[in-house]
DNA sequence: CCGAGGATTATCT
DNA sequence: GATAATCCTCGGA
């Protein structure tokens, strides 16, 4: 079984690290059920610095404090009253920021994600970033998690990279009204033609 | 197929 | 009190 990607891999630059997790695995293990599993497929990037569309562009709060935390955990927040999203936390401890996982194509586990996710199509199961936390299961009991370890259940894999000329980028999802240049810099990065990418 | 609007609540101002 | 890193349903074409 292969190890996860390390502390070092996520103690770099969100940018790089948005990009380097396509194609890599999303792994999610609960006692007592199979083991669920998906390639990343879609991320965004932010940082806390000067990005007016982060959580971490302020103080940090009881919320966003785990943007600051240590790399390679995870920050796990509810978004719009009932949706979990899932990041995994980068760049060095006192520097805020961190990926948003949209989406994973499904690998291990189906069935089970498919029983999470009732009436819902095999594309519908995981294409976004909502839909992906409900299929695997992933609530604020994830949050700041170690994903570098098999400990909390939730870790990254290294995959089959994906090709520079298969990577896509564009501006990022639901900002609402985050102002210009940060509302439509290309922070999200996806592989093209991926049925598992959201909309 | 597509766009509009509602759901639902923790969090921060 | 307003907002939110979303998703789903429904009505119309």
């Amino acid at each position: 079984m292969p190890e996860p990607l390390p502390r070092s891999f996520y103690d770099q630059s969100a940018l790089t690290v948005a990009r380097a997790l396509l194609g890599a695995i999303l792994v999610r293990a609960e006692p007592g059920q199979p083991r669920l599993s998906g390639i990343i497929v879609e991320t965004e990037a932010y940082t806390g610095l000067d990005d007016l569309a982060s959580h971490g562009r302020h103080k940090p709060t009881p919320r966003n404090k785990p943007m600051w935390g240590p790399p390679g955990h995870a920050y796990v927040y509810l978004s719009r009253g009932m949706h979990w999203m899932l990041n995994v936390v980068t760049e060095a401890e006192g520097a805020p920021a961190a990926i948003l996982i949209r989406a994973i194509r499904p690998v291990e586990g189906v069935e089970l994600m498919a029983e999470r996710r009732p009436g819902r199509t095999p594309r519908e199961l995981t294409s976004g970033p909502a839909r992906m936390t409900r299929a695997l299961n992933v609530t604020q009991a994830l949050n700041t998690v170690d994903m570098t370890t098999h400990e909390a259940g939730l870790w990254i894999e290294p995959g089959q990279p994906v090709l520079e000329e298969q990577v896509r980028t564009g501006p990022r999802v639901g900002l609402g009204k985050t102002p210009e240049p940060w509302f439509s810099i290309g922070w999200r990065w996806w592989v093209a033609g991926d049925e598992y990418v959201s909309r």
